[in-house]
DNA sequence: TCTATAACTAAACGATTGTTTAGTTATGAA
DNA sequence: TTCATAACTAAACAATCGTTTAGTTATAGA
């Protein structure tokens, strides 16, 4: 048997996943991921295939960190208010610094053209949906609401998080926190 | 004297715009320039400098044309409702197909890490800026607001188009309209 | 202890990046 | 008609892109 591998995959990755996060994915050369990483360029291809892999590993870390907020709204039973305690936790999770990175998936959606690679496409469709999903069914809790409204405010609230992705960038918190508090008024 | 230029400055620098908005800043490489402007290298350093300085006249040339929308903002009389009238002018400028491209000044400034070029990240401020006056002045015809409130309204203004024009890129124009619809709600 | 195996290092791969340069061609003023 | 000038063509520039390969090193099982 051979000898181990000395990194651990998915460490390097988040390390991956966040310079992906601050520069955009074409921004990010192979050069600058070792770097990041810390392991060498055959390491990368031997535990990810291509650029586009180490992207696609990335943009699931990048869920996985998503995903704690959202199971946080999921158990919710506060409604549209869990969703508006949402969208605050995504300020600190998106704007540590003065210049927000934004959200991940937003800023690759943003980035590509028409015809960027379909998996990378498909991840971004994926995660929308998924996050709508959550959207539509805490906002089920009301029953008073049709399939229809529930859809339409489902969109209305990730259309929001988009603007709320881009505005993290140049806006100061509190005019995001202003943003929040107009998107949930009378909420 | 030397010769004339065969190719028209603003006409080239039109062509390159369009390559820009589809592609993205990093994805639109000079070759993709020279093909798609119709003319050689040389002739694009000889007019522009660089590819930064194709990019920043590409900024102009697409501030231009949005411009012609705001300036039908600028005369409208209608209140809050012009500008939901520009919301949806704003879509039609963006999505002429299924895929649509959204506003190139956002998703510049999605693509954009933090150390990017000052002089793109100046005209991307300057721009937000200037559409964000032209939003205040309008909810200035409102008299009862104070000037907090009007800072907000159009902060939230700006935000909101951040996320239509991300969302032009997935969604339907139905959703899009959608959307407008639940902005300017009992407006 | 030996050995097969894969993780490792480092160099090089061809292609393409943005940019420049040398040489040619066209043209308006003299 | 001549000629200085700059727009043009096309080739090459160094640097970097994403990717691969050859050679070395470490190690778990025999």
């Amino acid at each position: 048997m051979p000898r181990a591998k000395k990194y651990n995959e998915e460490e390097v990755i988040e390390k991956a996943m966040n310079l992906f996060w601050r520069n955009g994915y074409e921004t990010t050369s192979m050069q600058m991921l070792e770097k990041e990483m810390g392991i060498n360029k055959f390491s990368i291809y031997s535990s990810f295939g291509s650029k586009n892999g180490v992207f696609l590993e990335s943009l699931k870390c990048y869920k996985q960190k998503l995903n704690k907020l959202l199971n946080k709204l999921k158990e919710s039973e506060n409604g549209i208010l869990g969703i508006k305690q949402y969208f605050y936790d995504f300020i600190d999770f998106t704007k540590e610094t003065e210049f927000g990175k934004g959200c991940l998936v937003t800023n690759t959606a943003n980035e590509i053209g028409e015809d960027a690679d379909e998996q990378i496409k498909d991840s971004l469709r994926s995660f929308t949906e998924e996050v709508k999903q959550v959207f539509s069914k805490i906002l089920k809790q009301d029953r008073t609401k049709d399939a229809s409204t529930i859809e339409q405010q489902a969109d209305f609230l990730i259309i929001s998080m988009f603007g709320l992705s881009s505005a993290t960038r140049i806006f100061t918190k509190e005019q995001l926190h202003n943003y929040i508090e107009n998107i949930f008024k009378n909420k």
